[in-house]
DNA sequence: AAATATTTTTAGATTAATCTAAATATGCTT
DNA sequence: AAGCATATTTAGATTAATCTAAAAATATTT
């Protein structure tokens, strides 16, 4: 059984592998775990000979198949703990985060299940991340159009219809790219145009043809 | 801030306490912690030196003003967290209690804040326990006759109406003594019988009259 | 009250997770 | 490709929580 401490470098391990695609080095998670390098280069060797990462010296680090399954468990606990805590308990969605840190180091495999029944199998979480399912898989929605979502949703932008230079220069110009989450706030029937909100909370108006183009996911 | 570590100490000086109503033997936190006695007072001496337990050396230990309030607090969200998992997550009463070992170490007031008014304010826990309010203070409900009580409620005995040796004789008989927890199964409104269920699961008729003179409480 | 038994504390060691400082490996620059 | 800068690892120390074994205090028994 992994301690709280071995639980959060495989989590960082995880998520610095997703973010570059690449090995992760040891500074990188020094970083977002704010410790030593000194003491990162302590736990990949421990989590090496547990074999729940791969690493070799001064190569980078990766998770194993029997990491990335453990980390992904995690992930999962964290963001059904924060599914809890804003449908629930009507926490803000930006409030979560610390005390959903905490919460997914708790060991129960039919808590976790239970919560997850509860909780009315969310797919994501209130940042609009995908919920692990219970053999660590992500399972990815279909991309539809922004058009077809109806309000108060949010989804990942996932992709365009239409990829022409110019419509990519205005996704840019009004700070949409793929991987960026927006809530449709209102949709207007009779134009088909939307307003949507964006991760800075500003809201802004689109047009029927740029939510037909935007494909999105969950 | 305390650790897991001490915050399980203290909850169990705070409990052995109450059931001994005196101050506690290191031999005894060893046994219900399941450690040996040297590590108990190497810890109690650190609870000590942070002003949560009173400590004389071999004389025993008990919580402090201060030791007690943190306990209490600890005490809440167990118990608190036990009534999410009974009522919430349907776990049975008997599954919860290494759960909420787990879940009762997770530090965030506005959590245990809103995860209270979620319950409803819950004045006892699934074992009939009571749950101290924020202010660390244990609200004992009034008395009540047990035939007053409704159907499905879990309730604690806590006194009786009428003590003669006959009827206390039978409560002995039958197996209910001051401090057992019942739960009311049914009630028989044409004779005012009812069916209640012993912490033992067995489930037994008792007449109106044992009714009238039991005194619960919540 | 002296001897014996029990309880408690202390002393010293161990493990996990961290640190600083020093050594070593890798990568970048010219 | 040699030298310099950066990244990484190792060595040795520290803190928290535990342990075993021994010493000291308290309690019990005769």
């Amino acid at each position: 059984m992994l301690s709280h401490a071995e639980e959060n470098y495989l989590k960082a391990i995880y998520h610095l592998s997703q973010a570059d695609k690449s090995d992760v080095s040891t500074n990188a998670i020094a970083e977002v775990l704010q410790t030593k390098p000194a003491s990162v280069s302590d736990m990949i060797k421990k989590l090496s000979d547990k074999g729940f990462v791969d690493y070799q010296k001064y190569k980078g680090v990766n998770v194993s198949k029997k990491g990335r399954k453990e980390a992904l468990q995690i992930i999962r606990k964290h963001r059904l703990w924060e599914v809890f805590l804003v449908d629930k308990l009507h926490f803000r969605w930006d409030e979560v985060h610390d005390i959903a840190e905490q919460l997914e180091h708790i060991k129960s495999p039919l808590l976790t299940q239970k919560l997850d029944k509860f909780l009315g199998y969310p797919r994501v979480d209130p940042h609009g991340d995908p919920i692990p399912n219970e053999l660590g898989e992500i399972i990815i929605g279909n991309k539809v159009p922004l058009s077809e979502v109806p309000a108060k949703q949010k989804v990942l932008v996932t992709g365009v219809e239409d990829s022409d230079s110019e419509f990519l220069n205005h996704l840019d110009k009004i700070n949409i790219a793929l991987g960026t989450k927006v809530v449709v706030i209102e949709k207007n029937t009779f134009d088909g145009s939307m307003q949507i909100e964006l991760p800075s909370q500003e809201i802004i108006f689109i047009s029927k043809q740029v939510a037909e183009n935007l494909l999105v996911t969950e």
